[in-house]
DNA sequence: TATTAAAATACAATCGATTGTATTTTTGAA
DNA sequence: TTCAAAAATACAATCGATTGTATTTTAATA
């Protein structure tokens, strides 16, 4: 049998009946009796039809498809909000590619290309860390195509961007250190073309600034924040002075972190203590357990998703900008008291 | 601006050249003299053209994409499988679509329709916990369409297996636990419709076999391993008699039920032992750390990709079953001394 | 029964790209 | 310069489903 060989035409001359009331009776329309509905579903079924939804959605010009396109599909953060975008839009009856960019730019442009040659009628972005400019993007939006972003927002002008309070959230993990008497705090920054690692450090600094307590440059390390930067940025951290505690922008650089100092036998928090940010699986698992910042990945995607079906229903582009709430997760690496 | 308005039939218009040249050109044919190409594609920049691929593909009957179904992107191990799948899929010039049925038999089925509707050339499936009949799999393949499954076999008469070696694997981790000294020891095990938990299960039984170890109905406790489950799991452990060791056929139950033994102040390895299977990276973060299986996932993603492609090409549809070796990794939850 | 409105179905064009065949143009050899 | 062969381009059908319009059938009313 060859691929996918039946089509309404086969159904069509089967029993005679043309095939544009084949194709309405399949898709229900009140224009075919229910007797003929029933004859030509029953021969459909039969003959194995399955409709072939590439000459649907050319003719349509509707796919019923969204891309989504985000840096890793391994990270939990993401993972949760592909689950939030998927529960959305199937509900509405749509279909989700997931794409991963693996945060570098050539790859993201590569995909955009594809999700626009496969005409998904919108895209639910993080834009990759390697990307500063957004010719990509801009292209694809001047078609009039609505594109949410989400987590990472796009610093040009007239976006939509769902994305949470990263400065805010930032503000409180630091102070928290403070709070809990560290003086000596380094970060682990991320790429500063990034507009979500910028809010991050600016958050780390008003809260120095406010407790009166010196911003060091050499105290900002910079880095992609994968896993191996994380013992990278460790070794650095333990050459500067006086170090006490480390605030990173992700768990994952934490985590690595942590495991490089405690196989260098250094105590967390009591010698130096951790904070980090994403709340990953793992910061629960890891020992002490790391302190952090939850964001509300699973109703990002789920809001990301319904902006972008507003957009679509209303024919409307906005541009707003959504901000959720993240809450601290305050565990045991941070506290110098109450460690278990 | 209309969506994706610009055809090849508008630069053609513009050009005074047939879409037909245009669309060789474009493609690059040997048909269409350089100068021509030039003017074409110079043209198709201008206007900012995007090949509309649903059309191509409906008119060519090739996709050029393959559909991955897997439970969830969130396990390391699809993950990683996925990387080695989309690596070897795009050297290729072919499109991944990725989808997670959620252990979901319904969902499973639905997405078998989405991607036949879709007319993708191929399916790569790790299928759900829930699936214990193939009808939905069956009709896919009987419509010639290249089927490969890996990790979880399918176990009806012909098809194309990419797994590991699960029974030894198995029969290793419960021998690496006999050789420590551990006598009574639980298996967490998962759906025995499953094929893959049937042979982890046997490995588990040879193992004690082997070494003249009582089987012991009580100390196998199925479930669907989730994090939950590893918790319930623990619980019932803790009821029986003598227990001084688990091997739970995944790293998430072995992970919960780890942490909720620690909570009730119970040693590990000392009170009891674990292992467990994936080696999920939260593995060798937790303390102590677990001994667990390592499987080749990113090559078996590589292996299955180029075995499908393999059919594809030579329009061949053989069943073999391809088996990766695993390899055990020890670390301390499952040695009494060296716990560091 | 005749007439007409409504319901059901058929006809035919279309979506955008591809491709076998036909035609025109160019090239090169005689 | 002439003509055949080769190169370049044009024509037209096609992939499978959808949809506006036209036609036929059925049902309802007078």
């Amino acid at each position: 049998m060859h691929k996918g060989k039946i089509t309404i035409h086969d159904i069509s001359k089967e029993l005679g009946i043309d095939s544009s009331t084949v194709s309405r009776a399949l898709n229900n329309s009140p224009r075919v009796s229910k007797k003929t509905k029933e004859k030509i579903s029953a021969k459909a079924k039969e003959l194995g039809y399955q409709r072939n939804s590439l000459a649907s959605k050319l003719r349509t010009n509707k796919t019923h498809t969204i891309g989504v396109i985000i840096p890793r599909i391994s990270r939990h953060f993401f993972a949760s909000a592909i689950a939030g975008i998927e529960e959305t839009a199937y509900d509405a009856g749509y279909d989700v590619i997931i794409c991963q960019s693996l945060d570098s730019y050539e790859r993201e442009q590569k995909l955009i290309e594809t999700l626009l040659a496969n005409r998904v009628d919108g895209i639910i972005i993080s834009i990759s860390m390697e990307t500063t400019n957004y010719n990509h993007l801009d292209r694809y939006k001047a078609n009039g195509f609505p594109m949410i972003f989400f987590d990472r927002p796009c610093e040009t002008e007239k976006n939509t961007n769902v994305i949470i309070d990263d400065f805010q959230a930032s503000f409180e993990v630091t102070e928290h250190l403070i709070f809990n008497g560290y003086k000596n705090i380094v970060h682990f920054s991320g790429p500063q073309t990034n507009l979500l690692y910028q809010n991050r450090c600016k958050g780390y600094k008003a809260a120095l600034k406010k407790h009166k307590y010196p911003i060091r440059k050499e105290y900002i390390i910079e880095s992609k924040l994968m896993e191996e930067d994380g013992i990278e940025n460790a070794k650095k951290a333990l050459n500067l002075p006086n170090v006490d505690a480390i605030y990173s922008a992700n768990d994952m650089a934490a985590i690595s972190a942590m495991q490089y100092l405690k196989s260098q036998n250094i105590k967390i928090p009591e010698q130096i203590a951790f904070a980090g940010f994403s709340n990953e699986p793992v910061s629960a698992v890891i020992e002490p357990s790391l302190t952090t910042v939850n964001q509300p990945s699973f109703e990002m995607g789920k809001v990301a998703t319904n902006i972008l079906f507003d957009q679509l229903n209303n024919n409307t582009r906005e541009n707003k900008t959504t901000i959720l709430e993240p809450t601290l997760i305050i565990r045991n690496s941070s506290s110098k008291t109450n460690n278990n």
